[in-house]
RNA sequence: CGCGGGGUAGAGCAGCCUGGUAGCUCGUUUGGCUCAUAACCAAAAGGUCGCUAGUUCAAAUCUAGCCCCCGCAACCA
């Protein structure tokens, strides 16, 4: 079976943070385990380049903005890189073929695109209008800029979300859209029915940098429409027969983005009369010590930084075990360490030392049966519970611990029980090498080393420890 | 009364739908083991299950009211 899934593109006016490296990971533990099942997957990555902070960032940096896009996106490529995350598709919106697309993609909705004046409150310093809300609570004046807000108006496209929303809400209530976890899908819903037609467009005085209009070069796309297209213009649509790939399989997004993904972009595939993607799964945020992580509260975690500390592996277990697939979870360094030390080294690596030693010391030959993917297991990954998922595969590390200290090993080879000792370490060896299988998807290099000692020949405990405590 | 989620051992959570000995992981203490990265295994301590009332032989679980926390309400992963 041919499979995709999408990662969100990150908007490229700043560094990789944690948040990002959540949406890769989940996007790749999926892709990773779908292929062990024997799928063919296509995992699409990519950068959203265009919109006004990009534009204006670039000035204040005073280098050309094709530049400092560039340098952006290598920047997340290095960092998909280090996370040992795995893409075939990478996407840059700055992309000419992907800006062609996305015009052939406006013509063919325009049918749901008319043009509307749009009327608010907007801060020049922001260059942005703002809420009614927001207006009132900031008593008209703009806190960051001291400066009064402004009544404008101006002509922008608009997205007939009406048309389709009666057909989207069908789709995410029966579940034909799978929108995850239960209670965004609810948000969702709520959401939607009080959805407005949607500013697809701005004019390009406000909004230099974006992709232009069709047939009206004072128009350039709102970031929205040309960001979630990339989704098919990366496979190549409309030039390309999408069908093997699209419906994505699943979409992995931010919480705070998922509202796009919800209602313009269903939109925007329905008026293309292509199918709706089978799954979003929408994750959490990592929190730093129970708060959100803000550059003015100082409290950013690095990402980079927690890499390089043990390295690729522990970053993924930490945040694919300890950072519920769905909801709001806490990063912070004690527990990093703990979870390393106590869980990584302990348990997994140390499990990995003392069998390997038991069946090199005794000479005992093993043979594996190949068996196949736990049931369990399955369940919790088709349903997207990575974390739960996680868990229970842990657990069966621990088992397998467990069962060393009950069967007493080194006692039967004192005794001369060499029956019983080949029999005994046979099991576990097979136990261990179908965790391992379970272990795959989450650290793939840490799963290869321990196929490497148990499935490759002769065992011989590694040299080097899978996980040096520190 | 905007919508939604939640309040269970020091921390993080499960259990609630389908009432019946309050459970898991981490941490703490004690014991065991020696194959192993002083790792592993076992046991113990620790909870008025937010508050109040109701239904019931029996409520963490069902009902009602109240208190508190959090998420969402158009561009912040």
């Amino acid at each position: 079976m041919k499979k995709y899934i999408t990662t969100a593109i990150p908007y490229v006016n700043g560094d990789p943070h944690i948040g990002h490296a959540m949406d890769y990971c989940l996007a790749d533990v999926y892709a990773r385990y779908l292929k062990m099942k024997g799928n063919e997957v296509r995992v699409q990555a990519g950068t959203d380049e265009h919109g006004s902070k990009i534009y204006q960032k670039a000035e204040e940096l005073g280098i050309s903005v094709d530049e400092y896009v560039k340098q952006n996106s290598d920047k997340f490529k290095e960092f998909i890189a280090k996370l040992n995350v795995k893409y075939t598709d990478f996407i840059r919106t700055t992309d000419p073929e992907h800006e062609r697309r996305c015009q052939e993609i406006w013509r063919r909705i325009s049918d749901h695109i008319y043009k509307a004046e749009y009327e608010g409150w907007y801060c020049t310093g922001c260059e942005r209008f703002i809420t009614d809300k927001e207006v009132s609570e900031n008593n008209g004046i703009c806190p960051d800029h001291q400066k009064a807000y402004e009544k404008l108006s101006e002509e922008n496209y608009y997205l007939r979300i009406s048309d389709y929303k009666e057909r989207i809400i069908e789709a995410i209530s029966s579940g034909e859209l799978l929108i995850l976890p239960e209670f965004r899908k609810k948000e969702i819903l709520k959401l939607i029915e009080d959805s407005p037609d949607v500013s697809v467009s701005r004019p390009r005085s406000h909004l230099p940098w974006g992709v232009e209009v069709p047939n009206d070069p004072e128009q350039v796309m709102y970031v929205w429409m040309d960001a979630l297209s990339n989704y098919i213009t990366v496979l190549g649509y409309p030039d390309v027969d999408i069908s093997d790939y699209w419906p994505a399989e699943a979409q992995f997004v931010g919480k705070d983005i998922l509202r796009f993904h919800a209602i313009i972009w269903p939109a925007i595939l329905l008026a293309l009369n292509l199918p709706l993607p089978k799954t979003i799964v929408s994750h959490g945020f990592v929190l730093a010590d129970g708060q959100k992580m803000s550059k003015s509260i100082g409290n950013v975690v690095n990402p980079v930084e927690v890499l390089e500390k043990h390295g690729t592996d522990a970053f993924r277990y930490y945040f694919l075990r300890h950072i519920d697939t769905f909801s709001d979870s806490d990063f912070t360094w004690d527990k990093f360490e703990k979870a390393y030390n106590n869980e990584l080294a302990n348990d997994l690596g140390n499990l990995v030392q003392r069998l390997a030693t038991l069946i090199s010391k005794n000479d005992v030959e093993i043979k594996l049966v190949g068996l196949g993917l736990d049931d369990e297991f399955s369940k919790l990954m088709n349903k997207f519970e990575f974390s739960k998922a996680f868990d229970y595969t842990w657990g069966k590390v621990q088992d397998i611990n467990k069962k060393i200290d009950e069967e007493k090993p080194w006692v039967l080879a004192k005794n001369g029980e060499t029956e019983k000792l080949e029999k005994v370490l046979n099991e576990l060896a097979n136990s261990l090498v179908s965790v391992n299988k379970m272990l795959s998807p989450f650290l793939p290099a840490t799963s290869k080393k321990i196929a490497s000692v148990f499935e490759e020949g002769e065992i011989t405990p590694p040299r080097e420890p899978l996980f040096p405590k520190q």
